[in-house]
RNA sequence: GGCGCUAUCGUCUAACGGUUAGGACAGAGCCCUCUCAAGGCUUAAAUACGGGUUCGAUUCCCGUUAGCGCUACCA
């Protein structure tokens, strides 16, 4: 039986001996019947002197372990922590993730550990629970987004729980899917379940319910009841004569084998109202006479969503359950079911749903990829761009702040500032991707160091052009970091830069203003004279190019637009200076020559 | 149908009884400028509707309308 709650001790992580030292050891011990555990943080070098003070880095490193090892040691490397699980003892229940998880811990990016988490509140247990039905999708990302926040904000425990208790709909595919978008967000968590591992807990709480007389079973085959229900008018509440059964007869039946549902039997002997506080939504009550006596069990034995749900949330000691907002009903079945286990029922917050601009919900089939958060990914979005745009969607700061970092929206967040309606996402079939969420991404783009910029554009070029190294993307990244909103957009901003012959272009193209092909037959050859002998930095470059515009009396403008077609193949590129500068002088004299060419050629 | 939730510019949102209803994105215009961006400035744009309560309602209450959710042996 599921013990009932206790109340956990507030911990303090403390530093290791020498709190200087480039390691710190949280070591952290819990006890409440069902299993102990315990981490050790190591901070290995260049770990963030602020944690190590703290003594946070142990603990914080928590949300890179992506199994549950009973056992698990944890080092933090790089300035705010990238884990790396030395233990390769896993417990059975994330045996079947241990494969998975490896590869996430090898790929796993530093993250930013929030300054706000003074202490690990081992009360605090939150809880993100897909069920791998389809992709990751942009609503379940923001779920599992606000729940960590949540969890980091207070110093509690991030948990992730696959909730496939569905084997028919359940996909290998689309748990892959799950972990790629959670591996690409890179935010991580504590401690994994799969819930069809613990259907033995649920069956339990199933059978306790049962021997208090609070479920019946109903033997009504699973086809009759359809049209009886919903022709009915009213609410369909439960199927006569099922309830009053008599136990003996029920048990013989089952014993026979007769297949049934179980279902709880919601208290109808008088009024009664269930009320639970909702930490966004506020007070919410509804009468039991308007919920029906939902299923617990299905005739083939396995546990319901409602039934696997609370068994896992009381078992696994969540404090708070933050979900979408499609499951606010539902709350009231499941305020039945923990009191029905003898549980007190955990803190709830329910989002606003993000839906399309018709205001339907989004979904695979009506909207396609835009759904999915892979596509961002593979757009070029950035993780904490992405992350900063689904925050704003059914959450303010309140302070007109709108570009944060994952550590300033940690710092911000509270369940204060989740809006009660239903967010758009912004996105037409020609463009889909929300503007705003297109903007914030160019913004945090920006804020990146150029030589971190460079190393994540390089294997959007290398796709296209697999010979690019990293020296002259580094050289480009300067060019074009204010041109591109998302990393994928390089591919077509800085194309000459990496292909060896331009592609084809019109000559006319090379025609300056209030010019004729004379003139820039004349720019194109006063330029290949000027870039022969100039210095080749940007400043050596202005200083060759004005002074020829000089020699042919000529505005600078008409002297730039031709050389500039000549070497990028079109009219609107990054500014010439720098872009002669990193083409060079053998590949600027070249382009300016075939240019030439091609105009002499027309002619 | 029953029950529940929601309602501010095109979109995301702020204003928790007193504001010329604020900000951001997208749009328009101007400036800057070697093109394109970036940046700066300016501009247009909203309290769904009808009743109350109040000296005063975006804000509180009721109704209408609309949208969404639940109403499954899906989650």
């Amino acid at each position: 039986m599921v013990p009932p709650l206790r109340h956990g001790n507030r911990f303090r992580a403390r530093a290791g001996a020498d709190s200087d030292a480039a390691e710190a050891v949280c070591d952290q011990r819990r006890r409440d019947g069902h299993r102990s555990w315990r981490v050790h943080g190591r901070a290995a070098d260049g770990a963030h002197p602020a944690l190590l003070r703290r003594g946070l880095a142990g603990y914080d490193a928590g949300p890179r372990i992506h199994s549950v090892p009973a056992h698990a040691r944890v080092a933090v490397r790089g300035r705010l922590g990238v884990a790396v699980c030395r233990d390769r003892r896993v417990s059975p229940l994330a045996r079947p993730f241990a494969r998975a998880s490896r590869s996430l811990i090898r790929r796993a990016r530093p993250v930013p550990v929030p300054a706000c988490s003074l202490y690990c509140n081992f009360m605090l247990r939150l809880r993100f629970a897909p069920s791998p039905t389809g992709y990751l999708h942009v609503g379940s990302a923001r779920t599992f987004i606000f729940n960590w926040l949540y969890a980091r904000r207070h110093g509690g425990t991030m948990i992730l729980r696959i909730d496939d208790t569905d084997l028919e709909r359940n996909t290998e595919q689309s748990l892959n899917s799950i972990f790629e978008g959670l591996e690409w967000l890179g935010l991580g968590w504590d401690e994994q379940y799969r819930q069809s591992d613990r259907l033995a807990l649920h069956k339990q709480l199933a059978e306790a319910i049962l021997e208090k007389g609070l479920a019946y079973r109903d033997f009504t085959p699973a086809d009759v009841d359809d049209a009886e229900k919903t022709n009915s008018g009213g609410p369909w509440l439960f199927n006569p004569g099922q309830r009053e059964i008599p136990r003996e007869e029920s048990d013989h039946r089952a014993a026979m084998g007769e297949k049934f549902v179980l279902r709880f039997r919601v208290p109808r002997e008088h009024e009664e109202t269930v009320k639970f506080h909702d930490l966004v939504y506020g007070e919410q009550a509804k009468e039991t006479r308007d919920i029906e006596d939902f299923a617990l069990l299905r005739s083939n034995g396995a546990p319901t969503y409602h039934l696997a749900s609370c068994a896992d949330d009381a078992d696994l000691r969540i404090s708070h359950i933050v979900r979408g907002q499609d499951h606010l009903t539902n709350t009231f079945k499941h305020i039945l079911i923990f009191r029905a286990a003898g549980v007190e029922p955990p803190a709830f917050a329910h989002l606003p749903l993000l839906v399309a601009p018709d205001g339907s919900k989004l979904s695979k089939r009506r909207h396609g990829p835009v759904v999915s958060v892979t596509t961002y990914r593979d757009a070029g979005f950035l993780p904490q761009a992405y992350m900063n745009f689904i925050c704003l969607l059914g959450w303010s700061p309140k302070d007109n702040r709108e570009q944060l970092s994952p550590e300033e929206l940690t710092a911000a967040f509270s369940f204060e500032g989740v809006n009660k309606s239903n967010a758009v996402v912004n996105f037409t079939e020609e463009d889909p991707f929300d503007p705003k969420a297109v903007w914030l991404n160019a913004e945090h783009l920006r804020a990146l160091a150029p030589e971190s910029l460079a190393e994540q554009l390089l294997p959007f070029v290398q796709r296209d052009w697999p010979d690019a190294t990293p020296e002259k993307m580094a050289a480009v990244t300067p060019l074009i970091r204010e041109r591109i909103r998302l990393l994928g957009e390089v591919r077509s901003v800085a194309d000459f830069f990496f292909q060896p012959e331009l592609a084809a272009y019109d000559s006319t193209e090379l025609i300056p203003k209030k010019g004729d092909a004379a003139l820039a037959l004349r720019v194109l050859e006063e330029a290949r004279r000027a870039l022969e002998n100039a210095e080749f930095t940007h400043d050596g470059l202005e200083t060759a190019l004005r002074g020829a515009a000089e020699t042919l009396g000529i505005k600078a403008g008409q002297m730039f637009e031709p050389v500039r077609v000549a070497v990028c193949g079109r009219k609107t590129a990054p500014p010439l200076f720098g872009t002669l500068e990193v083409l060079g002088r053998d590949t600027c004299l070249a382009r300016v020559e075939q240019a030439a060419a091609k105009l002499t050629e027309k002619n």
